[in-house]
DNA sequence: ATAACAACCCGGATA
DNA sequence: GGGTTGTTAT
């Protein structure tokens, strides 16, 4: 062990590491080595005779907990570090879970189903009791029901609640609590618990068996909580309750950083620590090791706009840093091009590499036109987020034999795959199959397992017959082979890998390809040592509650190859980069238009922008344009409030051109160029400039990015542009286009309705085939 | 049964 | 625009 690790802390984290007994809340700024601190204190725990089998530490994502762990053993040297229970609250509370399920009523090889699995069982009950999916959108009651569980509410409570059936009257959903109540009695028939269930279940083991929540009071002696801010009721409650004996609950966060309530967080967890342990130290970690000054002055002053923060000072040493630029591009296919050029540009002028980039957005939608300018640029990227690995149709239909193998009861997964590959057993089968465990009450697949005794006859009893001996035979190797030789055998025995073998499309090449990336990640498994407690489970069990638990970011391999990195920012908590692209800052989409209803909506959206900005080290930019696609259609937005909030003195706003944006903020016509706004008033203030490309000025002396590549594509509308009625226009006609300038109609097809325009543009890229009812054409004569 | 095509929907962030 | 679901044609 390092003997000096106390040494390298500054007074207050070292004031933080050296308290041992009794609640302590650290409050931790961004970029104030929070995790140094966490880690170190786990290493001093240890070090002053505390059990690593004592140890309990949550976390939010299995990046942190990996990499926490790393750390604790980079300090320890020794093995000891294997012993402590380092993971996310779900994974946690799922092999907690796993070992007391039967208490609760649950196979131990409980399936966990996630958001698309609990969705899919929502809408099949949703069409079960004949409502209209189009109005009880699965989606949405899902959330409902995401929420009351995250507060610690069940079906009962929930039919019985005057408020929540107050709210549901409202939204003409009244059927929710019922639809909830047969959610959670398919779940558990199926023997699943979806996401939520891992806290809410956990909960209520805890409550309902005494010895249970001994057995862990006195297991778990020091608890670590991280970013405590994002913690919801359930989590809270569970946290009061296993530390309830000891009262060791160090927790961490930054009340600036809460950006989850839409999981459920509450704010006021953190806010409250101090009330709910009269004798908690609190300790405030002030000092940014992160960013330049002029990044940090301009996060400060932002959070500021914030009510009823936790008071705290963030400063830095660090050098001031350059400005932070502002752009403003026309489009959302120029904002893209002009991150790609500026990286490009920077890798040149400041030797960056490629990682040392990032953009980050609101919202996964617009990473497309960033992908696009990235790859027109050979410029390596990875998007993060997205489907994970195990979302994947392939994945999910593998995965989903592997589920019915351990637990039978998932009738999800079952039907799913009764009829994948194709084995004859069809539509007709499977509704009476249904019908009939409803009836008697038992499962599908007990159903099917007396398929003889309900009257099944011919090819479909055949069918089924050879579907249960093949599942059965996948359940009888489980006590003798390891999960790879199990899975590889359900790879080969159902056909599946042989069938995407002989798929020679691309697609059919990927998908092939996953599967064999699936069964390496089995192997893998099974072969190397246990990550997380000192559970060694290396069953398949083991392994499917694990894998639904696992994100896209959790895909480690590729994670430092020399590649631009594009996230959401909700995605990026935690990271740190060089540079910082935050882009899309527009009314509506950053702040999001969902969001500023309420202050505190509005507070949450500032606080994902504070955690934006403090993601950069040293340089960032923030972007936004006039208009974008949305949804299939232009929309023109204004600069994002948020803008305004920031210190003149580090913003750098030539890039968008000082004229344009304050315009934009002043301005009555409310547009971002409305008729005789924006570009009329952008060309008057910048005479020198040439009007079709703003992002391209350089008012200083500072040089300019200079993007390789010139306008192609850009056009100015004019001042006023509006789209004429389609019905007029006939060959021969001047029209104008948004994006590609001028042209002539010199051909028409199509149906009346979906008139076609062939459409000669001598600047905007040649003869394009326009459709009138999509694109928006003004007649210029 | 599958492929090709039309209709429809989406409002967001995640373990 | 893009992804998914439903419908129709072969």
């Amino acid at each position: 062990m390092k003997a000096n690790y106390l040494d390298e802390l500054n007074e207050r984290q070292r004031e933080a590491v050296l308290h041992i007994n009794g609640p302590l809340m650290i409050v931790a700024g961004a970029g104030s080595g929070k995790t140094k601190v966490l880690t170190t204190r786990i290493a001093h725990l240890m070090r002053n005779g505390v059990d690593a089998f004592n140890i309990l530490s949550l976390t939010f994502t299995n990046k942190a907990a990996r990499e926490m762990k790393e750390r604790v053993e980079k300090i320890l040297g020794g093995s000891e570090a294997r012993n402590l229970y380092i993971g996310t609250f779900h994974s946690v509370f799922a092999r907690l879970l796993r070992a007391e399920a039967h208490r609760l009523g649950y196979p131990n090889d409980f399936t966990i189903y996630d958001t698309d699995d609990a969705k899919s069982v929502l809408k099949t009950i949703i069409n079960e009791l004949n409502l209209d999916d189009k109005h009880y959108k699965p989606n949405f009651v899902y959330n409902r029901i995401s929420a009351a569980k995250n507060s610690l509410m069940g079906p009962e409570e929930y039919q019985h609640d005057y408020y929540v059936q107050q709210e549901d009257m409202r939204a003409n959903r009244p059927l929710i609590g019922k639809i909830y109540d047969m959610y959670a009695k398919r779940c558990f028939k199926n023997g699943a618990m979806d996401f939520d269930d891992l806290l809410f279940k956990m909960y209520v083991l805890l409550k309902s068996f005494p010895e249970v929540l001994h057995k862990y009071q006195h297991k778990f002696k020091y608890i670590m909580i991280d970013e405590y801010q994002d913690t919801n009721p359930a989590q809270y409650e569970i946290i009061k309750l296993l530390g309830a004996v000891n009262e060791n609950i160090c927790v961490v966060g930054d009340d600036a950083q809460s950006i989850y309530s839409f999981r459920g967080a509450t704010i006021q967890n953190i806010l409250q620590f101090e009330k709910d342990y009269d004798d908690a130290r609190v300790v405030k970690l002030e000092q940014n090791y992160r960013s330049t000054k002029s990044i940090l002055n301009v996060a400060n002053e932002v959070i500021a706009h914030n009510k009823g923060q936790i008071e705290k000072n963030l400063w830095t040493d660090n050098q001031d840093g350059d400005t932070i630029k502002l752009v403003r591009t026309n489009t959302d296919n120029e904002e893209g091009k002009f991150v790609a050029d500026t990286i490009a540009e920077q890798k040149l002028r400041n030797h960056y590499d490629n990682r040392d980039f990032v953009i980050l957005y609101r919202t996964n939608a617009q990473s497309r036109s960033f992908e696009e300018s990235l790859r027109r640029k050979a410029i390596p990227y990875r998007i993060y987020g997205g489907l994970s690995f195990y979302q994947r149709k392939e994945i999910k239909d593998f995965v989903a034999y592997l589920r019915i193998t351990m637990n039978t009861r998932d009738e999800e997964s079952l039907k799913r795959i009764i009829n994948y590959p194709v084995r004859g057993i069809g539509k007709t089968t499977i509704e009476k199959t249904l019908v009939l465990s409803n009836d008697h009450n038992i499962t599908m697949w007990e159903v099917l397992e007396r398929a003889r005794e309900f009257g099944f006859k011919g090819g479909t009893l055949e069918a089924i017959d050879g579907f249960v001996t093949m599942i059965r035979s996948f359940q009888a190797m489980l006590g003798k082979h390891n999960a790879y030789d199990v899975a590889v055998n359900v790879g080969k025995s159902t056909n599946i890998v042989k069938e995407l073998f002989n798929d020679k499309t691309t697609e059919g090449l990927a998908r092939y390809e996953n599967v064999q990336e699936l069964l390496n990640s089995i192997k893998e498994f099974t072969e190397t040592p246990d990550e997380e407690g000192e559970l060694l489970d290396k069953s398949l069990g083991s392994y499917l509650q694990q894998i639904t638990l696992l994100t896209d970011a959790d895909n480690e391999n590729k994670e430092d190859s020399d590649v631009v990195k594009l996230m959401t920012i909700h995605a990026a908590k935690g990271l740190e980069f060089p540079v910082v692209f935050t882009v899309g800052l527009e009314e509506t989409l950053f702040p999001s238009g969902m969001s500023i209803n309420t202050r505190e909506e509005l507070e949450e959206e500032r606080r994902l922008f504070y955690v934006a900005i403090t993601r950069a080290k040293s340089r960032l930019w923030l972007t936004y344009a006039n208009s974008r696609y949305r949804f299939g259609n232009l929309v023109q937005n204004e600069p994002s409030r948020f803008l305004e909030e920031m210190p003149e003195k580090f913003i750098d706003r030539s890039y968008a051109g000082g004229g344009a944006i304050r315009n934009a903020f002043g301005s009555t016509n409310g547009g971002g160029w409305g008729a005789g706004g924006g570009s009329n008033m952008f060309d008057r203030m910048q005479k020198k400039t040439t009007p079709s490309s703003p992002q391209q000025q350089n008012q200083g002396p500072r040089p300019a990015p200079k993007p390789a590549t010139g306008p192609v594509s850009t056009h100015v509308p004019t001042p006023g542009f509006a789209p004429d009625d389609p019905a007029g226009m006939e060959p021969g006609m001047q029209v104008e286009h948004q994006k590609f300038g001028f042209g002539t109609i010199t051909g028409m097809e199509g149906a009346p309705n979906n008139r076609i325009a062939t459409v000669v543009f001598p600047k905007g890229g040649g003869e394009k085939k326009i459709m009138l009812n999509y694109a928006k054409l003004r007649i210029v004569r």
